[in-house]
DNA sequence: TTGACAACATACCGGGTAGTATGTTCATCA
DNA sequence: TGATGAACATACTACCCGGTATGTTGTCAA
């Protein structure tokens, strides 16, 4: 606690890191993305990253881990929330989207960490951070895989797959992490638009009727 | 035509190349796919590959090209189908949808080209390949948009935002790029089951009526 | 005041990679 | 049949990048 003031300066210092990495992976993937880019967008030297993160893999798995604990954050308040399934599952819906939206670069790097675990891109050492890493994003979309059965079960959606339904339904909350960029002049309003008719087209797609043209 | 042997086989071991390179490219992203690693898939060395391609940017493009090539083909059969948009546009995303499965690694490098072009990652020399690329996958998303607009004004489609509808539609059309891998004894049928199950998925996302719920 | 340490910056090294320059082989054609 | 060139393989270079080893500076506790 005596310390506590330069332990917060070495923690801003360190979540500065994590925000300029995001934002280089996001824009260059991680394989581009070279800690000269990380310092020089920081307007430092390597010096100041490889004090904080021993290599760029644990930078990496430290921008993934960032990005899963906010997303947590985000979903806590609909953990055990009560009502029809439905409820919860648009108010964890358009939070999760908000929070691609806001997050974009460390979600982006998620999206990263994913692909690249899939593909085992990495050596067998990091392959132990990656792999809880990977386990931590699969708790978080468990959370709403089980809302997404019990919607089912209350009659609220009805698919037949649940994992590709779960896939698609992934794919489009995820997807503003893609195209979404601001426009000047936006504003909180418009965004909240933008993520409703997020979760609403999922919502359509997660109860389809028709099928019936073939 | 005295040389068409001679030709063929050219373009024969052309078209492996870009096969390798894509399957490559797929795997490790562009920038960590290295010209020997595309060589020792095809069990060959880089002379093979620089012989055919003067770099590795105009060796991705091609394959990018040859991606779009294949996608133009199979959406060929339902240019100016007449009738219902939404039997048109059911069509059309089937097919494409089955082209994305059949057709990974390729569609993968046209994603990768894509993103790279967005955050800019190209040389003022490359751009302009670059440009003709992305200008030749806007035409081919055009198609889609045009009957998307159709059908929204035979009222099968009500969606607010028509980029917005179109990014999202895409996405989802696209995904199985991302989550779809052969099961051992697959049938065609299963194939066909699971885009069906996509197509509907995208189908439903687009003629959303519910959004009373908040 | 002083030593000690955190928080960097600087200088450097080794491995990997894009690209090139130069063989080598084999089919084709005059 | 001999020459020519396509279709590669081999050998090499220059450069970039991850990582390390070593300064330098400001701050805080004693």
């Amino acid at each position: 606690m005596a310390l506590g003031v330069r332990e917060h300066v070495a923690d801003s210092s360190r979540i500065d890191i994590l925000r300029a990495a995001a934002s280089c992976f996001m824009e260059r993937g991680y394989t581009a993305t070279s800690i000269d880019d990380v310092a020089r967008r920081l307007g430092a030297t390597k010096g100041r990253i490889y004090h904080h993160f021993p290599s760029k893999a644990d930078l990496f798995a430290e921008v993934f881990r960032y990005g899963m604990d906010i997303n947590f954050e985000a979903l806590a308040p609909y953990r055990g929330m009560a009502g029809p399934a439905l409820v919860r599952w648009r108010r964890m819906a358009k939070a999760h989207v908000l929070q691609m939206i806001d997050t974009k670069p460390f979600q982006r790097a998620v999206w990263l960490g994913v692909e690249m675990h899939l593909r085992g891109a990495t050596t067998p050492e990091q392959r132990t951070v990656f792999n809880e890493l990977i386990a931590y994003r699969d708790r978080y979309g468990a959370q709403f895989r089980e809302t997404l059965l019990q919607a089912r079960e209350e009659g609220a959606f009805r698919f037949d797959s649940p994992s590709i339904a779960s896939q698609l339904m992934f794919m489009t909350l995820n997807s503003p992490i893609f195209w979404y960029s601001p426009r000047t002049g936006e504003t909180r309003a418009d965004i909240e638009a933008i993520a409703d008719q997020v979760v609403d087209y999922a919502q359509g797609g997660l109860c389809k009727e028709q099928g019936t043209l073939k």
